[in-house]
DNA sequence: CAGGTATATTCCTTTATAAGTATATACACG
DNA sequence: CGTGTATATACTTATAAAGGAATATACCTG
């Protein structure tokens, strides 16, 4: 990791949709329907912020049928991990964060959609 | 601190020069000629990241006669430092930043211009 | 107050990003 | 192989940001 590497990390994080998706991938791997579901955003935008944070390999993914499955990227990213704990602490104040996670709660992830189960 | 703040902070992060500043001001208050001198970086874009920078409250500035200190805001703002930590760590092994550190160190910071000492 | 130095701001150009509409691709199932 | 569903991409427009050149402001000194 060097600078520029640090600084693409900071352009990943620096957009609110783009937190929100990673505060629900924080919780649990999910598929493109589901983020866009809980979220209430349009499927473009998702779909952009996701391969945008693939292409910076902050997310991985994985297609299971016709769904994709996103998950925090497993190769080990200091700066991702440190600030992915930042957002779990604010995501206990702030009202976006608070209700996203509650509608992902309310959601059912284990439903036909991309059952999350290995 | 709500998400939006939290973005804003990290849209401080994202720009190289602002992280060499930053990483500058975490060892020490400086004025804006040593900035520019220790990242060899132009009088207009070390002062309009600087304005940037202080726009979003992570530094805060300070005239002493004709020059201006800036430093590390005195607000406590949890991501910022926890940020700035890693970035320290960091900055032990990104040729950019220790080259920037080891060109502070080598500059004369109690010199006639801006002198830190209060 | 005139001249010099340090810093900030304005104006301009270029590039990056965000978001929408429309379209394409990938897969499952009959 | 045709159809439907999930997701991705191309194209477009609008906005923000970065950086340079020129200029303005603030302060000091004589």
């Amino acid at each position: 990791m060097n600078s520029d590497d640090l600084c693409q990390v900071y352009r990943c994080l620096c957009d609110v949709t783009r937190l929100r998706i990673l505060n629900l991938l924080g919780e649990d791997a999910l598929c493109v329907c589901h983020i866009q579901q809980v979220l209430g955003e349009s499927q473009v935008k998702i779909s952009k912020h996701l391969a945008y944070l693939k292409s910076h390999h902050l997310v991985e993914s994985e297609r299971r049928a016709n769904w994709m499955i996103y998950r925090i990227s497993s190769a080990p990213n200091p700066i991702l991990e440190e600030n992915l704990k930042c957002l779990q602490d604010l995501s206990r104040e702030d009202p976006v964060f608070i209700a996203d996670i509650k509608r992902l709660h309310a959601t059912d992830t284990s439903a036909a959609c991309c059952p999350t189960s290995s």
